[in-house]
DNA sequence: TGCCATCGTGACCGCTGGTCATGATGTGAC
DNA sequence: GTCACATCATGACCAGCGGTCACGATGGCA
């Protein structure tokens, strides 16, 4: 029998050599996200991850259908933990706090790891999915699923106290998913260039996850386009 | 002499030998463009884009130093051509509004040309841009300054027009900048996963161009600390 | 102990990006 | 016209990649 991917990683129920067969998969999976980390993903072969975890080459081809599937199991690991992070994170006085919260927080913790912030702009694209195995597909829109469900369970809050109207939610989930896609593709990319950015990357999570506030307030109370209709140039 | 990268294309001060090159690196480049589109950049070989040109691989490699190049030059040609449209686009009535439509028209060039956006991203990450030739590295710079430049002029006029706090600047620099890696990585990415999303692109590019400015004005009131901090839960 | 199923393995495959010795070609002097 | 030279296009060649698979080691069961 051959498990693919840590599923069902509790003893109960496991033969010996399943056992065997799921510690060495664990064993392969931090090894390789070490030789990532040190090397850049693209840079380190399969070859290369099996050697410094004493196994075989083909061996590697027994747990992951493909190396891609390495990328695919570290980067849904990686946003499972996220999101249980986020999940308990304690209320704070209104849901919109709470998201303001969770957002910075999602911020530092892809910050401090940005080989896995990489993994995931990468695995999102079709090419990648369209390659990838069903259950590994299926388990990315769970995890899309669960993310949604989060926004929107914290969006529905906001609109019942009123902090949020019912017809701005859509628009305010683009934003804050936007905003999102635009921090990991700057960790992604490590950093600004040479002529602009904040002095820290700290600060510049600050002002976006301000700015988004901005946004979702704003957003609701049209305010911006009653605005600039009053303003002269 | 070689000329990379089709810079100085008049043909004023050409002989007739460097005119046949550079008519054959753009050949080249629209060439490899085509097939990008096709079969995307990262399943063309150099060999195949050479065999498609009908020019030897190796002549490939007197225009362009390695493969990466070639996504270089494309995106460079891309990042320009916008940067014209958005500094020939005329004034609205006041700035903000005229960089709400400079937005709302990247978004569009941007989702017309997905594979130069997914391009885009790839070169921008730091170990790409580390692998390149310093002339391209000088060009990418200069890009990114002249993009900046851009933005700094709008928001001088809106700083100056009373629209926006002067300390606001670099914030919405930041929500701005981060929007648009986000619109671009939707873009790279594809459009939407299965369980959410608006029902088109362009109204997507709405929400966001539209909750941008929410952010920009909102930004600039602080209204969003004084208003939740007014709301119950 | 001996048999058999299972599983780890590295030689092997097709292909990639990149190099370079070689031969073709255009050019200028006479 | 022609010859010698410099220049440049070329594809055979290379190391390395992701992926495969026949085979031999291994471990469990009768």
């Amino acid at each position: 029998m051959v498990l693919f991917a840590n599923e069902r990683m509790d003893a109960t129920g496991m033969g010996y050599q399943d056992q065997v067969f799921a510690q060495r998969e664990q064993l392969l999976l931090t090894t390789a996200r070490e030789l990532f980390l040190a090397h850049g993903w693209e840079q380190v072969s399969v070859a290369r991850v099996a050697e410094a975890a004493g196994i075989g080459k083909g061996t590697v081809y027994r747990h992951f259908p493909t190396k891609e599937a390495i990328y695919a199991q570290l980067v849904l690991a990686f946003s499972r933990r996220c999101l249980e992070t986020y999940r308990q994170m304690p209320a704070e006085a209104n849901p919109l706090l709470t998201m303001h919260r969770i957002i910075r927080r999602a911020f530092d913790l892809m910050n401090a790891n940005r080989m896995e912030v990489q993994l995931c702009l990468h695995c999102e694209r079709p090419e990648f999915q369209d390659r990838l195995d069903d259950a590994y597909r299926a388990r990315f829109r769970e995890l899309d699923q669960d993310y949604f469900d989060l926004f929107n369970g914290l969006a529905g809050e906001a609109v019942a106290g009123g902090l949020l109207k019912l017809g701005s939610v859509e628009e305010v989930h683009s934003g804050v998913e936007t905003a999102f896609h635009g921090v990991m593709t700057r960790i992604a990319i490590g950093g600004f260039g040479a002529c602009y950015g904040p002095e820290t990357m700290e600060s510049y999570f600050d002002h976006v996850a301000d700015f988004l506030m901005a946004g979702i307030v704003g957003t609701s109370q049209d305010a911006w386009k009653r605005g600039i209709a009053l303003c002269r140039t």
